[in-house]
DNA sequence: AACTATTTATAAGA
DNA sequence: TTCTTATAAATAGTT
């Protein structure tokens, strides 16, 4: 839609590079805000450009509620993911621990032992921290999606009990006649004390 | 850009907006691809339908690194979540705060007042590593009981499911008509994705 | 940042 | 749903 066809594939010019990005960037959100506006959803548009900026919409619905929803569906992928990465952060750590070694077996003595263990000290002290508040972050992540599938799966239950109901109560008029054994017609079905 | 020009509001028309919602959000997802191969980017969207069905796209990079991408943005917000979580446990330990202020202030010198901070700290550190396997304990069994509330309302989900089918088998001549919503490329109805 | 010649998306209709 | 087509909207190249 311009002067001329394009094919879609990477501009090579840079500045023209430059130029349609902010322009097809602006125009992808202007669409996510319509059709969010047109058919009431949520839209969530998150982009980030070749030098690693982030640009990011949300309409309807906040982009933390939005990125939840796809969360809870991708919950057991996601725990994988995350167990790769810690793995990943923690090589970085085998470096500190050789410090910290050579640092104590070291029979130095004065000021610049001691300064050099304040040092490693420090970075022992921030590389705690960062590992405790990942912990928490996993940890609390772990919880709220637990939280939301149990939210899913009740209100699931829910729908699908009261679909038996309905079931159940179109088949007595036709079925009455032959005589079933069909115990779970007098008792509600088991499955629902479990809802309680 | 049809044969009329449309208001950018809510559809009220259920058909049309069905129709709308189908046409603009695959269009929307086009745009996003284009974006990102023309510019050498990486585009995430996510659509949540008015009856909360999610439908989602990424080009360039994965849906999780660029969900990444925008929670490391935001990290700053979970930090001051955490804080704020900190700060509330923080107050039974008045007795403890006071005790620190006490001898920080104390202007004494000497061995006696170095002695007196090492007790201190130690009691910190006590305190500290008491309060952290704490909450570390309870988060872990927050995490146990949800996962086994999950394991239990999932074999619930199956069985009404199963039964649900029973009924609907005696039924289906009457029944089959109820056409469902269509269900995206790459989304299955979500009762069938929870049960996975 | 504005301007248009064109292309592209899509609303309505079938 | 899918196709067709008239028309609105987006945007490529230009100023």
């Amino acid at each position: 839609m311009g002067r001329r066809k394009v094919e879609i594939k990477r501009i090579e010019n840079k500045s023209s590079l430059q130029v349609t990005f902010s322009k097809r960037r602006n125009g992808l959100i202007e669409k996510a805000r319509q059709l969010s506006v047109l058919c009431d959803s949520s839209v969530a548009v998150l982009v980030v450009s070749a030098s690693g900026k982030l640009y990011d919409s949300s309409s309807g619905d906040s982009m933390t509620k939005i990125i939840e929803r796809y969360e809870v569906r991708h919950a057991d992928e996601l725990k994988t993911l995350e167990l790769a990465e810690q793995t990943r952060n923690y090589l970085p750590h085998k470096e500190l621990l050789e410090l910290v070694q050579s640092n104590l077996e070291e029979p130095n003595v004065g000021n610049a032992s001691v300064d050099s263990l304040i040092s490693v000290e420090d970075q022992l002290e921030t590389a705690l921290s960062v590992t405790r508040a990942r912990k928490t972050e996993l940890m609390m992540e772990c919880v709220k999606t637990l939280q939301e599938k149990e939210k899913l799966l009740i209100e699931e239950n829910q729908v699908l009990a009261s679909q038996m109901g309905k079931k159940t109560a179109l088949v007595i008029g036709d079925e009455r006649a032959t005589s079933q054994e069909n115990s779970s017609r007098t008792n509600p079905p088991e499955t629902l004390s479990l809802l309680k």
